[in-house]
DNA sequence: TCTCGTATTGCCCATGTGGCTAATAGTCAT
DNA sequence: ATGACTATTAGCCACATGGGCAATACGAGA
C-alpha cells in the first residue's frame, strides 16, 4: 500500500475543519498534518509539514482564502492546493484558478467526490466542479473589470457619487463617469445601484 | 448514564454534514439520528425520527433555513432548533429568533462551544454567541423594514427608477418615492445604491 | 378612543445620472 | 510598430433623484 496523502487544512470554521479531519483520518489513504484558521498559520503549517495537498477554504477573516493562495504560493509554487468554497461566485472561482489553485470544489460535494479530487490534486491535474465550468463559460467574455473599475465599484456601493469619486480618486467628474460608464456596459446593467447588486452576485464585492 | 441527545442535521453542504455527524457521533451523550440536505427531508425525517434537537443550516438552496425553521414549527411547536449559521448577517439571526430558534451559533465556533449549545438548547434554555447579542444591540432600533418596503428595496437592487417601481406595484411615483426616501432613512444610508449594498450585509437581500 | 406606524398622494427644486460623441496619451502584446 | 485596451478629459441633454413640507386613510395596539 502507498504511504498516505498528507494533507492541511485551512478554514476559519473550526467546525467544518473538525468534520473533514474526521472524515479524512479515517480514510487510510490521507492524513491530516495540520488544521490552519487563518493566512498566517497557513503559510507556516505549510513550511513546518509541506503537505502533499492543501485544503483552502475562499472565506477567511482579515486575508481571504484567494490572497492566501497567493501568498503560498509565491513561496511556495509547488504547492498543490484544492479551493473549498461555500460560495459559487463566479470571480472567486476566476481568481483562484489565475492564481494557481489546482482544483475548486464546493462544499455542496459529495465526500467521495471530494477525495477523488484531493487525489486528482495530488497526481497534478485540475479539477472544476462542472455546475462551476458551466457557470465560467457563460461569463468568459471581455466583461473583466479593470482594477480602476474594481476600485469604483467599491465606491459606489458606499453610496458616493460621480463628484465624490472624482475627489477621492484626484480625477474630474468626467473620468469617473467614464469609468462608472465601462463598469455598466461591462456588468450589463442599468444603473449604478443594479451593478452593486450585480458585484455581488459575481463576487467583486465582498461583505 | 442519561440516554444520549438525538439530533437532526440539516445542512446542503454534504461534507458539513458527514464531519458533523462524525464529530457528534463519537461523543457519547449524542446520537445523529438523520441528515437532510433541504427543506422537504428535513421536515419528513423530523417527522419520522421525533430528534431531541435539530441543528438547522441558514442557507440552503430553494427554501432557505429561516423558511424550514417555520414551516417545522408550524407543524411541530415542540421542536428545539439550534440555527447553526456562517453568515452573522443580523437580519438572519434577528429573522431565525423570532421565527422561535432556540439558539443561533456560527460555524466559527469552537466543538466545544456547539456541544454547549445544543445542551442548552435540550435543556429549553436559548443561545447566542456573544458577539452576536452585541451585533443585534446596535441595531434593534426602530430600523426594521416594513413587508413594503423590503418589497421596493428588491426592486431597487435590479436597477428600477421610482417610476418603475410605481409601475410595477401599481402605485404613483410619489409613492414609490416616499418609500424609497424611509428605506434611506431606516437603513441610514444616502442613496439607493448604498441602501442595496447594506440590504446584503444586513442580510435583508439573498444572493 | 386616541395614537402610532404604514401606505398613500402631492408639489417645488437643486443636483446627480446616464446616453451620446469625441479626443489624447500610455501600456502591452502581437 | 500597429492595434487593442485603459485611463483620462470634455460638452450637451432629457430624465431621475433626494430633500423639504404637507396631507389623507387605515389598521393595530394601548
Amino acid at each position: 500500500m502507498k504511504t498516505p496523502v498528507r494533507l492541511l487544512l485551512a478554514d476559519d470554521h473550526a467546525v467544518m475543519r473538525a468534520g473533514l479531519a474526521n472524515m479524512l483520518n479515517s480514510n487510510p489513504a490521507f492524513r491530516v498534518v495540520g488544521e490552519a484558521d487563518d493566512c498566517d498559520s497557513t503559510l507556516k503549517l505549510y513550511a513546518r509539514e509541506k503537505p502533499d495537498v492543501v485544503l483552502l477554504d475562499v472565506v477567511m477573516p482579515c486575508v481571504d482564502g484567494i490572497e492566501t493562495l497567493r501568498r503560498l504560493l509565491a513561496r511556495h509554487p509547488e504547492a498543490r492546493v484544492l479551493m473549498l468554497s461555500s460560495s459559487d461566485a463566479e470571480e472567486d472561482i476566476r481568481q483562484a484558478l489565475q492564481a494557481g489553485a489546482a482544483g475548486y470544489v464546493t462544499k455542496t460535494a459529495r465526500p467521495a467526490e471530494l477525495i477523488a479530487a484531493i487525489n486528482v490534486c495530488h497526481e497534478g491535474g485540475r479539477v472544476i466542479s462542472p455546475i462551476l465550468e458551466r457557470k465560467l463559460a457563460e461569463q468568459a467574455d471581455g466583461s473583466a473589470l479593470s482594477p480602476r473599475e474594481i476600485e469604483v465599484l467599491n465606491l459606489l456601493r458606499k453610496g458616493m457619487t460621480n463628484p465624490d469619486v472624482a475627489r477621492l480618486l484626484g480625477i474630474t467628474r468626467h473620468t469617473a463617469k467614464a469609468h462608472v460608464a465601462a463598469i455598466l456596459l461591462k456588468l450589463d446593467v442599468v444603473d449604478r445601484t443594479e451593478a452593486v447588486t450585480r458585484g455581488f452576485e459575481r463576487g467583486l464585492l465582498k461583505m
